[in-house]
RNA sequence: GGGCGCAUAGCUCAGUUGGUUAGAGCGCUGCCUUUACAAGGCAGAUGUCGGGGGUUCGAGACCCUCUGCGCCCACCA
């Protein structure tokens, strides 16, 4: 063998770069099925994930590309650690999100009352006057549905192209909507049986209403928003006239909804009251004063008017103590047409001028009203308080009375909710303190879970009604679907027994018109995944789960709600694992929100730093950890995947046989202590990964594969050229280290690890097993660590005295003088003739010490021309 | 009002059950085109570990307390 063969890289070895990377292996993978799930695999052997199915609207964002990662990380390492991994992707196309979109690209709104218009083409909106000007079309329940379904249909491949962009391991036939048959299926199933358990239940009863969306929302969609209000003190004048109580309100537009006035029942200055009735300013409308523990005497004045409903507290105290419903809103939020039979002639007169008016047009009318009868006392002084709101909607929710289907979810059930905690606690939580969050969501809980919505894209409830001779619905008595229909639609399909033209008709039926709220759909992705009752071979394979990955804004949801519905229909946890990731916040620091207006989307930073790159940032961040958005974070990703493909190019230009050189035996010392050292490393990486510290594993290796590339390389890089014993075992420390290194690196920049690792290997590294600790040492016949410790520490002084001295790395050393303890001069010894080598050093002087000192000789500088 | 989390270099963050002189990357400064890598490499400077108490032979880490920030929850007249 000539000397230029093995001196130079072989001429064929492409020149390394990132650019296209992902192009050419996601095609690969997905030609050899690369991450194929193989079901004969029995449970033991599998790791089945719950992915969370994203919301499929417009466009994903960066922090969902941060959790995923992580979750695929992990993917990748368990697959690689001889699990076979069950990786199913999900889309959530179901719900308001869908329509809204629906709603706004289009320019339509569901009209349910229209008929069916078959082959109607509806085009998007373009930014053209034309279309800005076009009047709002109206649609049949099912033209809307269709329309619904194309929009997600193109959302879904724009996902998973940016999922398979940024190199998800997922078994790409898995896949699921939350609208598709299957899970249709399967959520009417579940509700069916809860509801032959007596689990689900439906009940007339105020509830929280969205009034532009008109339909009810559920406690875990609601929060508090700091809104612009105001108090006004009203006058209320005692009935027995010996004078006014004052009351402080936010809403004087429910005045004629006022069905009591309530004060604490030790409070000194209303108590003797109790009994006794006042008249409602303007109305005229006579109502008690009661006493109840929730009124507050340091608040207003002490004393509250209750309206039916003005907030939730109103929902309470008209509960507990038995007051009337005097309900003055529609379900669009403005006033009743007719006039309240309630009012009395004075308040009826004033009801024509009122009624159809929005509530701040009601307000100001009604302040109006009341300042003109001297009832307004003093100023309005404008406030700052939290409103609840639906975490999607923009107007303050009110409550209307209405018929709702609920899951009992212990609220009401102390010992159900202490079940649900204590599988909480079997549940292993990445980071632990996530499930505090859940406990705590789980004992606050006041309402069972609200299920049904009056929208019209989800899924619809399996039941029917009867219509009695006077043509009247009979709830109390649901028809319900058989599991072997399934999915039904009510509203277009007749029960058994009945037919379509009996529909609204008296001795008929009518359909449930509702749909179920996206989360009881979603509650059952395990069941759904896994082939609950539809595939009872790969049920039995892969639940329960092992993993839930999910973010922490959604434990109350979520992770509850499927928490919830395993409980009820299989009594176990639906997995045994869960991973919480952090956020992820602007550069400031803020959290990432579309309300903010800070939304980043992924493409342009894929586009600018690679996917590896952005893995790299995303798997820096622990499970749970808070994490800005940082560039050079990507940056640093992406040098560390350059720099793989870099010394894997240099590693296996080493020789015509490196692949073969895997297989070969190390004996040098200074290749021994380096696979020593691997071997601590893999343990470290392996314990952190089975951990799901996936970041510690990435830290662990990076920092090894640095001190790889700058020490050892250096070190053995002109050994390896030659053909003699200390040269084999050279090549052999070479290719036992690089292949380990581009597995473990494997999980985190995939694209680059599988670039390198087929430039030398069979088959994909993603399929390849995971480095063995216990071999890698056993190739290192014992050694440890030190010789190499030693050797890099020389050579980093040696380098320092010629940076120091501002000479170039070439520069020969005249002498090293190396000071250090017997065993550690004795380690050094062992790799003297590397370190000579790579410091193009002439004399080295060995000197006992206590500890290490080195001085560094270098030869002359040559007279410089410019001096 | 309650809970959880965070606070370490200019920036972004590691720092596992307490144990030598607290680390990395970015940024900054200097040097080097060297045979894998100049979109690179090598090297250098940089800290009152938020404040105050306490436990301990020893605290960035454990306990108490205060401050600031973030998030979650709460019946918000």
């Amino acid at each position: 063998m000539s000397a230029e063969s093995t001196t130079s890289p072989k001429p064929e070895l492409p020149k390394p770069t990132l650019e296209g990377l992902e192009a050419k292996w996601d095609a690969a993978w997905e030609t050899a099925g690369t991450y194929h799930f193989d079901r004969t695999k029995t449970r033991s052997e599998v790791y089945s994930i719950d992915t969370p199915p994203p919301t499929v609207s417009g466009e994903l964002h960066l922090g969902s590309v941060f959790g995923y990662v992580q979750v695929d990380a992990m993917a990748r390492y368990m697959r690689m650690s001889g699990r076979e991994v069950y990786y199913p992707m999900g889309w959530d196309d179901n719900g308001l999100p869908t329509e809204r979109r629906v709603q706004n690209v289009y320019g339509v709104r569901c009209d349910p009352s229209l008929p069916y218009e078959p082959g109607l083409v509806v085009a998007p909106l373009t930014d053209s006057k034309d279309d800005k000007n076009k009047p709002v079309q109206m649609l049949s329940r099912s033209n809307f549905l269709e329309l619904c379904h194309e929009l997600t249909a193109i959302d879904e491949v724009t996902f998973e192209n940016v999922w398979r962009t940024v190199g998800l391991s997922v078994d790409w036939n898995l896949t699921y909507a939350t609208i598709d048959d299957r899970c249709r299926r399967v959520a009417q199933r579940a509700f069916l049986r809860n509801l032959a358990r007596g689990e689900a239940y439906a009940s007339e009863a105020p509830t929280l209403w969205d009034v532009d969306f008109q339909t009810a929302v559920a406690q875990a969609e609601l929060e508090d928003r700091d809104t612009a209000s105001a108090y006004h003190k009203l006058a209320f004048a005692l009935a027995d006239g010996s004078g006014v109580i004052e009351i402080d309100t936010t809403r004087p537009e429910l005045l004629p909804a006022c069905v009591a006035l309530v004060a604490h029942p030790e409070d000194p200055r209303f108590k003797d009251r109790a009994g006794t009735e006042v008249v409602t300013p303007v109305f005229g409308v006579r109502v008690p004063i009661v006493l109840h523990p929730l009124a507050d005497p340091d608040k207003g004045t002490g004393i509250a008017m209750v309206c039916t409903f003005g907030d939730t507290t109103d929902i309470i105290w008209w509960r507990e103590l038995s007051l009337p419903t005097r309900s003055i809103l529609r379900r669009d939020g403005r006033l009743l047409e007719e006039t309240p039979e309630w009012l009395p002639a004075e308040g009826a007169a004033l009801w024509p001028d009122l009624a159809g008016s929005g509530t701040k047009q009601a307000r100001r009318k009604i302040v109006d009203l009341l300042t003109e009868a001297g009832a307004l006392i003093g100023d309005i002084r404008p406030i700052q308080h939290p409103v609840k709101y639906y975490e999607k909607g923009d107007r303050p929710l009110e409550i209307v009375t209405s018929r709702q289907w609920y899951i009992r979810n212990g609220a009401k059930d102390p010992a159900r909710s202490a079940e649900l905690v204590a599988a909480g606690r079997r549940l292993d939580w990445h980071p632990d303190f996530m499930r505090v969050r859940y406990e705590h969501w789980v004992g606050g809980l006041n309402t069972d879970w609200l299920i049904s919505r009056q929208r019209h894209f989800g899924v619809p409830f399996p039941v029917w009604y009867r219509i009695d001779a006077s043509g009247e619905p009979v709830f109390t008595d649901p028809i319900v679907a058989d599991e072997s229909a399934l999915p039904v639609d009510p509203q277009s399909q007749a029960p058994v027994g009945f037919s379509e033209d009996q529909r609204g008709m008296p001795g008929g039926f009518i359909g449930d018109s509702d749909v179920m709220d996206t989360w009881a759909t979603s509650s059952l992705t395990p069941q759904i995944v896994c082939g609950w009752e539809e595939d009872a071979d790969l049920f039995a394979r892969t639940f329960p789960m092992d993993l839930r990955p999910q973010g922490p804004e959604i434990i109350r949801t979520w992770l509850f709600s499927t928490m919830l519905r395993s409980q009820l229909e299989h009594g176990t946890e639906p997995w045994t694992n869960t991973s919480i990731n952090g956020w992820i916040l602007d550069p400031d620091r803020k959290k990432m929100a579309k309300s903010k207006g800070n939304v980043v989307t992924p493409a342009p930073l894929l586009d600018k730093h690679g996917s590896d790159g952005v893995r790299y940032w995303a798997l820096n961040a622990a499970p749970g950890i808070d994490t800005a958005i940082d560039d050079n974070q990507m940056k640093v990703g992406r040098r560390l995947a350059l720099k793989l493909l870099n010394a894997s190019r240099f590693v296996l230009g080493q020789g015509d046989d490196i692949a073969g050189a895997v297989g070969g035996v190390v004996t040098e010392p200074l290749d021994r202590a380096m696979l020593a050292k691997l071997a601590g490393v893999v343990a470290e990486a392996t314990t952190a990964f089975e951990g799901y510290q996936y970041q510690r594993a990435l830290e662990r290796t990076e920092t090894f594969f640095w001190n790889f590339c700058d020490d050892y390389l250096e070190l053995v890089k002109l050994r390896a050229y030659g053909d003699d014993e200390a040269s084999k075992s050279a090549k052999a420390g070479l290719a036992i280290a690089l292949s380990s290194l581009q597995r473990m690196l494997a999980p985190f920049l995939p694209f680059a690890a599988e670039e390198a690792w087929s430039w030398w290997q069979q088959g994909s590294i993603h399929r390849a097993p995971w480095p063995s600790a216990a071999d890698l040492h056993a190739q290192a016949h014992g050694a440890t660590a030190e010789v190499l410790d030693v050797a890099a520490a020389v050579l980093a002084e040696v380098r320092k005295a010629k940076s120091v001295a501002k000479r170039g790395m070439v520069t020969p050393v005249d002498k090293l003088s190396l000071s250090d303890t017997a065993d550690r001069l004795d380690a050094f010894r062992e790799a003297e003739g590397d370190v000579r080598r790579a410091g193009v050093i002439d004399a080295i002087e060995l000197v006992q010490a206590d500890q290490l000192s080195v001085v560094v000789e270098l030869q002359p500088a040559p007279p410089s021309a410019d001096s």
